[in-house]
Parts: C-alpha cells; sequence; structure tokens
DNA sequence: CTGAAAGCGCTTACAG
DNA sequence: CTGAAAGCGCTTACAG
C-alpha cells in the first residue's frame, strides 16, 4: 500500500533549496513567490517527476478539483453524448470527472449527490429533467444549498426547482417546432407518446406541442409510458389498441421514437404513407433509422460542455442561466397526412 | 471552504466513548473490535450523520476505493454500454467511477492512466482495444507494473499484451461466425470494412473472418479505414469505386457497418438484395436501423461488470482471463447473394 | 517574497 | 479487544 518512492512537495522543495510553503505555492500557482523562484522550482518537480496527491491536498484545503456527474443512466445516448460533452470540456480544464446513475428517481439522486459530497468533489453537475413537483426536490436542494456554503459548485441540465445555475435545453420552443411542422403538414389527429408526466422535460416539451395544438384545433391524444424505447412501444400499442384514429405520433424523446416505429412497423403501418413520426434529442442513430427521423434537435455534448463552463467560473450573486437552441431537422418520417 | 459543521470520527468516537481507534476499527469493519461494540458505534455514526472524509482516509492509508475507467470515448454507444456495465456492478459494490477519455491514443492513455495513479484510485479499468504492437503497449505496462506493487489493481477488457487481469471479447470466434452465415449464404466476393489494423480488435475479427473466407476460397477485398460512422462511409466508397464487385460487406464494428448502410442506400444498392451487410457488436441501435442489421452480439454491459468483478478480488498469481461469449444475431441486412 | 508551524481527518503499527 | 500516538502529504494563516 506505501510508496516509499513517491517524491512529495518536501522532495521537490529539498531538491529546489526552498521551504515547503514555497514550493507548495510554486506548484499551486499561489500567490507571494517570485516567477523565477516558482519556475526554478516547477522544473525541479518535473525532473524528478513529482505527482502531487490529491489527498493530502483534498484533506489539507478542503474540496478537491473534481467533477461529480449525475446522469439517469449512461448506457442512454442521450446522457452518454452529454457525458462526452462534460468529459472533454472538463480534461481541457485538467478536472477529473466521476459518473454517478442516479437511476431517474429523486432518492437515488440524493443519495448519489451525498457520496459526491463526501468525496469532496469541487463541484457537482446533475444532468436529466427536473421534476415538476417542488417537493420532490426539495431534500436535494437541501443538501446541495449546504454543498455550496462549503464552497460546492453546481451546475444542473435541464429545468429544476433549484436554485442553482443551469443550462436550459429549449424544450418548450423544440416542442412549438415540432408542432408546428406537423401541422403546418396538414396533420389534424396527433398522437403523443409521453414519458412520466411528473418530469419537465416530458411537461415542457408537451407545452410546447399542446400550446400549438391548441390554438389550431388538433385532435391531441396523449398517452404516458416510460421514456424508453420499450415505453414508445407499449405506448404506441396502447394508443392504437384504444382505436384512436391518428395521422401523426409525437415521441417526447428519441428513444421511444424509436420504439414507436418499431411497433409501427410490427402492426404494418407505414411511415410516413400512413402515419408521421416525430421525436426530439436527434441522438446519432436516429438518422440512420428507417426512415430517417424527423426530430427536433438537443445539442446534448454541447449543454455537457456548457455546465462544466458554468462550474469552473465562481458562483455568482445570482444563479446564472444559459439557454441552449434547438433545431428541427426534417427527415423522412413525417409527411402529409394520407387523404 | 471549511466545513466546521461536518462531524468527524472523533466526534462519533466522543459521542460512543470509545478511542479513535476504534471507532475506526468499528467503521472500516476492521478485526479487533468486539460485535456489540462496534454495533454501538456504527448506530452512533448514523445517529450523527457521520460521512467519512475519504482524502484523509486515502491519504492515512494509500489508495482509496475507487475505479479509474479509460475509454475511448463516452459518446460511443460501445463504450457507453461498457461504462453502464462498470456502474451498475461497482455502486453495488459501493465504489466510485472516474471515467477518462483516451481517445485510442497510446501516449494519451499513458496520460490518463498516469492522472489516475495520482489520484490513488484503488483500481484501474482499460476498455478499449489493444494495440498489435507491443510496444506500443509498453509505457503503459511499465506503468501499471509499478501501479500494481502499490497495491493497485488492474483489469483491461480486451486482448492487450499486458500482464494483467483481462476480460477478453470473443472476436476472433465472432469472426468466424460471420464468416461462416456469409458463405454459407452462398457469398463468394465480400469486402470488408475495417478499422485500424493496428488494433487488435480489427486484427482478431478480421483473422475470424479470414480463417473461414481462405478455407472456402472467397474472393476478400479489405479496405482500412477510422473504427467510425464516417469510416464505414469512407470504406465503402473506396472499395466500390475502386470498382470491386461484392455481394456481401463486412464491417469491424456496428458504427462502422451503420456507414456502410448509410453509403450504400447513398448509392443506391439495396441491402440485402444487391449486397448483404454485417457488422459486430451488437450496439442498442442496429435493430431498428433499415434493414435491421445482422450482426456479432459482443455482450458490452456483461464484461464491464466482470471488469469490475476482476478488479474487486485480489490479485491471483497469475493474471486471470475471462473469456465472453458473443452470439449471432441474423436479421434483415443478409441474405442469399443476387444471381 | 519567504519560512516555521499548525492542522486537515483518518489508519495503523505499537503497547497494553 | 482497546487505546495513545505517530504519520500520511499537503495548504494556509501567522510571522518576518
Amino acid at each position: 500500500m506505501k510508496q516509499p518512492d513517491a517524491t512529495r512537495l518536501v522532495d521537490v522543495a529539498a531538491a529546489a533549496g526552498v521551504s515547503l510553503a514555497t514550493a507548495s505555492r510554486a506548484m499551486t500557482g499561489g500567490t507571494g513567490v517570485s516567477d523565477e523562484l516558482a519556475e526554478h522550482v516547477r522544473a525541479i518537480a518535473e525532473r524528478l517527476g513529482y505527482v502531487p496527491n490529491l489527498h493530502a491536498r483534498g484533506l489539507a484545503g478542503g474540496l478537491v478539483s473534481s467533477i461529480g456527474l449525475v446522469v439517469h443512466e449512461i448506457g442512454d445516448p442521450y446522457f452518454a453524448e452529454i457525458a462526452s460533452g462534460v468529459l472533454h470540456r472538463a480534461s481541457l480544464a485538467g478536472q477529473s470527472v466521476q459518473i454517478t446513475h442516479a437511476d431517474r428517481d429523486p432518492r437515488s439522486e440524493l443519495t448519489q449527490v451525498n457520496a459526491l459530497m463526501m468525496q469532496r468533489v469541487g463541484s457537482i453537475i446533475i444532468a436529466g429533467s427536473g421534476y415538476t413537483d417542488p417537493a420532490l426536490e426539495a431534500p436535494l436542494g437541501d443538501a446541495l444549498a449546504q454543498y455550496r456554503t462549503r464552497g460546492g459548485r453546481v451546475a444542473v441540465i435541464g429545468r429544476h426547482h433549484l436554485d442553482v445555475d443551469a443550462v436550459l435545453p429549449d424544450n418548450h420552443a423544440a416542442g412549438v417546432s415540432v408542432a408546428t411542422h406537423l401541422t403546418g403538414l396538414g396533420h389534424r389527429r396527433i398522437g403523443v407518446i409521453a414519458g412520466p408526466l411528473g418530469l419537465n422535460t416530458v411537461s415542457d416539451r408537451l407545452d410546447g406541442l399542446r400550446s400549438v395544438f391548441d390554438s389550431t384545433g388538433v385532435h391531441v391524444t396523449v398517452v404516458s409510458h416510460s421514456f424508453t424505447r420499450e415505453g414508445g412501444i407499449d405506448g404506441t400499442n396502447a394508443l392504437l389498441d384504444r382505436g384512436s384514429p391518428v395521422t401523426a405520433m409525437v415521441a417526447l424523446n428519441d428513444a421511444m421514437a424509436l420504439g414507436v416505429l418499431r411497433a409501427l412497423r410490427q402492426r404494418g403501418m407505414r411511415v410516413p404513407e400512413d402515419v408521421s413520426v416525430a421525436g426530439f434529442d436527434d441522438i446519432a442513430v436516429v438518422s440512420d433509422v428507417a426512415p430517417a427521423l424527423t426530430t427536433a434537435r438537443i445539442p446534448m455534448a454541447e449543454m455537457g460542455a456548457q455546465a462544466v463552463a458554468l462550474i469552473l467560473r465562481a458562483e455568482a450573486d445570482e444563479p446564472r442561466r444559459i439557454s441552449m437552441g434547438h433545431e428541427l431537422i426534417v427527415r423522412a418520417s413525417t409527411a402529409a397526412p394520407p387523404d
């Protein structure tokens, strides 16, 4: 367990002929050392292959420079792409990233955040939707508030009832875009395959859709299932079994849209001839499915990168909000309704 | 930065009426405490909301219980699925996971591993292919050897020239399965869209294919491009522009296969009527593309979980090898060649 | 600008 | 089985 050979800061200090304190200041870029001396110390450190012990650093100073990223499930392309953006941006800043699964459960989220805090990570990024019910986020909010008083930095991706820096996806507007596209094509009976209505992501996208549908006299049927490919299959079957005649279906994320496509195929319904299908996110694969999916692109990797940018800056008086745009990507899965 | 309120182990010890040493033993499950006393201490700790400071622990004891996972790119479904398996299994064991990008570059890999070591993570899992050239892995091997003498645990996923525990995907056999499937269908002119030939994953799969093709008198054309969807597109165009008439194409991973499908579509060639296509991995999406892809399934998530299982066990005298199976998933993208 | 010293919160020999 | 004490490698007031 011991590493008698590891060179420590004292060794560097001795070799450089300075005190431990000075060596420390030189290495951490702290103020109060002449540039030449600092340069000298760093050269010695380099030559000796000095590697700082982050645990000692963490113990002595408090929080350590690393990021805790809480995702729903890293195997989900939506989160994998966010994580990719986080990792790239973090590595530029020399910060390490620890990833944990929250399984889209408020309690689990709290558990993970507590674990991250106990590890003294310097910042925490929570990716994944907030909940429409503020009460569900209250415990998390308390934990985070306490963490922030200790100097911890926090950023969330998505709309939360949390008083922290946030990167906001354009969910409502994306809903409007998708709805406008569909109504513009002439659809008047539309089915919406939603995820859990308690998620802000779902709620915001749905509201965006509805704002257009309602003012266009579109007949909307909404079914809510799990926010996954399986949920898309179940939702489609539920909707169709119910006998609701629709000419278009909107899945509230691409994972569900993939399920919709699959269910439709199994039922022998053609897309877009019999029914149009649209999704949200533009995860990498949806341009390769058949037919290629029309979807509202959310810049996942960029959101991850922006979240890192937020936590890298000092906390402001007011929580910062970075709004991201979206882009409607029209592909082959949507067309005018059948006559 | 300070947290004057955090309850420390001394506080727990005081409240429990025992010494710091005893409290420590009780909390870490160390031997040498009566069960009752240990139980008592833990109850007090629980009540006080005691959370151990891992940095103090790491400083005092050496390595800390957390896992460093090195992947090529977390946005790539292959690695995202491996990571998912790692995260699930690790959370069961109460270990945190830190993920870093290595960008499929030996030097970057070494840099990442060094960073992980300097953070005193207790174990390191390297996912991603090894290199056919042993020299490329030598520096990494040295770093890892040193790390292991300090008590660090190491496991790799995939074949490496590294003397450590390994989870081995069934690449050669998977190649045999794909080749057998294709020759069985009657294909005699086959194109292989390979990734970099210096990667063991590529080399092993190719060898597997060749062992069958060679003994069946199949005419094989191999092109090598980047191990991505783009590489699949480029490879397909290169192969076809060269005028090599093939009735089937094998991409050495599903990402490339997606590119092949796309390139073929753009050229107006039908799959499988004009040309059959097969891949490797069975990443989640390939069952949804059109036509659904025939592929050799590699159990990514399971490999990740197995790697964690390996590092959780103490090091053995001889490196352990866990061989994973594969499964040929025949879907719509392969059929008999056109007459 | 530089140094001596205290302290961060644990674990682990070393003694009983 | 239990305790007193040293030590892990840093950072940061506190002095000069």
